[in-house]
RNA sequence: GCGGAUGUAGCUCAGUGGUAGAGCACCACGUUGCCAACGUGGCUGUCGAGGGUUCGACUCCCUUCAUCCGCUCCA
């Protein structure tokens, strides 16, 4: 790609053509909007639903559960649930996400700084007498909790005792600890005015912990009080997770198979920013691959492979877009192995990738959750029930038999997890910005004139075909609104311009990226055929008028 | 959440303490007839929202909402 077309590839542009197509709106815009959700347009509707689409046609209603398709270590069946947004809370105890998602955090007042409470570790100092001045009352204090967020703590708080009672580092050993380290949610809020935040000049800078609601949280029932709170769902995972028995006993399937599902989910993202890429609400387009535990690895290629494919299909550069294997402390404590495909959005500087699904192998994480209990990782590093103070679970599991019999092998286990989690949005927002180009085209004087063309996938364009007269008499428009009609009847999504010049209403449909526009011209009326005109290389052909909807059809399906 | 910038017509943006502007787009008529034509005419705004100062506020002040950038966060 030319360097100029890569500089003029900038989101501002994308993002005002969005919405001068109605493609993407802000939410609630006449009142001001709502950070972090966003509407879609007339356009931007037809765009969504042709991503969702092919993804539901290319993972689940195309596939052949009779044939091993390549690079798939056997045949396997996928199937489809919809799942409710809302779900017993018990389901996002056991996941992990209420524990996680309800982190208690700190803001120090001097430095505009937000800490996690687990996270921060603290210890108690002092330093022969001297002492630090205490936020607000000056009052000075011998002893003080200095705080550390760094991975090598012992070192860093160490030098921040030192730099709290102003002393030189060859003067660390003359430090006098109290007790060990531990981690601010240990200790008293009330002693929060001891506490010297990182960075800060005197203690108590802290606030007191606040709740951070990362899931959204509602109320059922009428007279509904806060017994009664729910939660929108994060993901659409574990929908398809605690109807794993149902559909093993009533569709057939046996492993390996999916489980597939689109739909909304819902968290309250920090700062949601960059257009449509972090929103409180999104879609996402998830598998649950069930396999046996000693086929999961070679599924886990398969699928990283394949969904990475699925992308470069629908006309993603290479260049664009990567797949990245993450590195082992990047894992999740559940996950064997995951790799993120990432696209280089224009909000993103040179060199950064924003991710657009992620492939996780879970192991038997979920599904034993749900069995057993919210789990947690020992100090031998094996998946165990988390307990209580009371040695009870933390968060008691379904009780229910979650295995899989295997009636070939006569045996019965946990199957293990495979998870493409794919987000619609953010895959729509990829073609987007991969689509939209600028180029340089002769008008009827021969002088180049700037061009916006969205180069969509014909499987993803919103509009397939556009069909125009080219004057506005002599018969023509009638003509076009045969054609057109034929095109409609036919299940196309199309549109009908009569109004302006010819030229102007090709630059139209180019802006919106429709493939290929039809125009009735005078020797339609003679001969009885028309122009087909291509976007991308404005190539005009001349085909009979009863060719039309084969034409347009069968390129559509070439691409 | 913090700091900075921004918010005026559908879009891109001028503008001044004293009745709101341009270009493009859109619509109508005429002309032209295959890549953003031309002429004539027309439509469009609570100047992001709320409050204050003022005889009078789009303009000055305060609050708030949203967007962008940087920090933070990103399970």
């Amino acid at each position: 790609m030319k360097a100029d077309d890569i500089m003029s590839r900038s989101m501002d542009k994308i993002v005002a053509l969005c919405k001068r197509r109605g493609f993407i709106f802000q939410n609630s815009e006449i009142y001001g909007g709502q950070n972090g959700f966003w509407d879609y347009g007339p356009l931007g509707t037809e765009l969504k639903r042709n991503v969702r689409d092919s993804w539901y046609h290319d993972m689940v209603s195309a596939h052949n559960e009779l044939i091993a398709p390549q690079g798939a270590p056997s045949s396997y069946q996928m199937v489809g649930v919809e799942t409710a947004l809302i779900m017993n809370p018990q389901v996002w105890k056991c996941s992990g996400h209420y524990d996680l998602f309800h982190d208690m955090m700190v803001d120090c007042k001097a430095t505009k700084s937000r800490y996690r409470l687990d996270q921060m570790r603290v210890r108690s100092v002092s330093f022969e007498g001297q002492t630090v001045k205490q936020d607000e009352t000056d009052v000075e204090l011998a002893t003080v909790m200095v705080t550390s967020t760094a991975e090598d703590f012992h070192d860093d708080l160490t030098s921040e005792a030192l730099r709290a009672f102003g002393q030189k580092k060859k003067y660390a050993d003359k430090l006098q600890w109290h007790g060990e380290a531990t981690t601010l949610d240990q200790i008293d809020v009330a002693e929060f005015v001891n506490v010297v935040a990182p960075g800060a000049q005197k203690a108590g800078t802290l606030t007191a912990p606040r709740e951070f609601n990362l899931m959204m949280k509602t109320i059922i029932g009428a007279l509904g009080t806060d017994d009664d709170a729910a939660f929108l769902r994060p993901e659409t995972a574990q929908g398809i997770f605690v109807n794993f028995k149902n559909v093993v006993d009533s569709s057939r399937v046996k492993l390996p198979f999916g489980i597939c599902q689109v739909g909304k989910s819902f968290r309250n993202e920090i700062t949601p920013r960059n257009f449509t890429f972090r929103s409180r609400e999104f879609e996402q387009m998830e598998i649950e691959f069930f396999c046996r535990p000693d086929e999961s690895t070679g599924w886990y290629t398969y699928w990283r492979d394949r969904r990475y494919q699925w992308y470069l299909g629908l006309g993603v550069s290479q260049d664009r877009l990567i797949l990245r294997d993450h590195h082992a402390e990047e894992l999740a404590h559940y996950s064997v192995g995951t790799a993120d495909i990432e696209y280089a959005f224009p909000f993103l500087d040179e060199g950064e990738f924003g991710e657009l699904e992620g492939i996780a192998h879970r192991g038997d994480f979920d599904l034993r959750s749900h069995m057993e209990g919210k789990l947690t990782k020992n100090a031998a590093g094996e998946l165990e029930v988390e307990l209580n103070e009371h040695g009870k679970p933390k968060h008691r599991g379904s009780g229910k038999d979650l295995t899989y019999f295997d009636d070939q092998a006569k045996e019965r286990f946990l199957p293990h997890v495979i998870e493409p989690s794919a987000g619609a949005d953010r895959a729509t927002l990829a073609f987007i910005c991969e689509a939209y180009h600028e180029d340089k085209q002769p008008d009827e004087k021969g002088e180049m004139q700037e061009r916006v063309v969205m180069k969509f996938h014909p499987r993803l364009a919103p509009v397939k075909a556009a069909v125009f007269p080219l004057i506005k008499k002599e018969g023509m428009p009638e003509k076009a609104a045969e054609i057109f009609g034929a095109l409609k009847a036919a299940g196309l999504s199309c549109q009908f311009d009569q109004q302006g010049a010819i030229g102007r209403r090709y630059r139209r449909q180019d802006e919106i990226g429709t493939p290929y526009c039809i125009t009735v011209d005078g020797d339609t009326m003679t001969d009885g055929t028309v122009t087909i005109r291509d976007r991308d290389s404005l190539k005009q052909e001349r085909i009979s008028i009863d060719k039309v909807v084969e034409e347009v059809t069968s390129r559509l399906n070439a691409s």
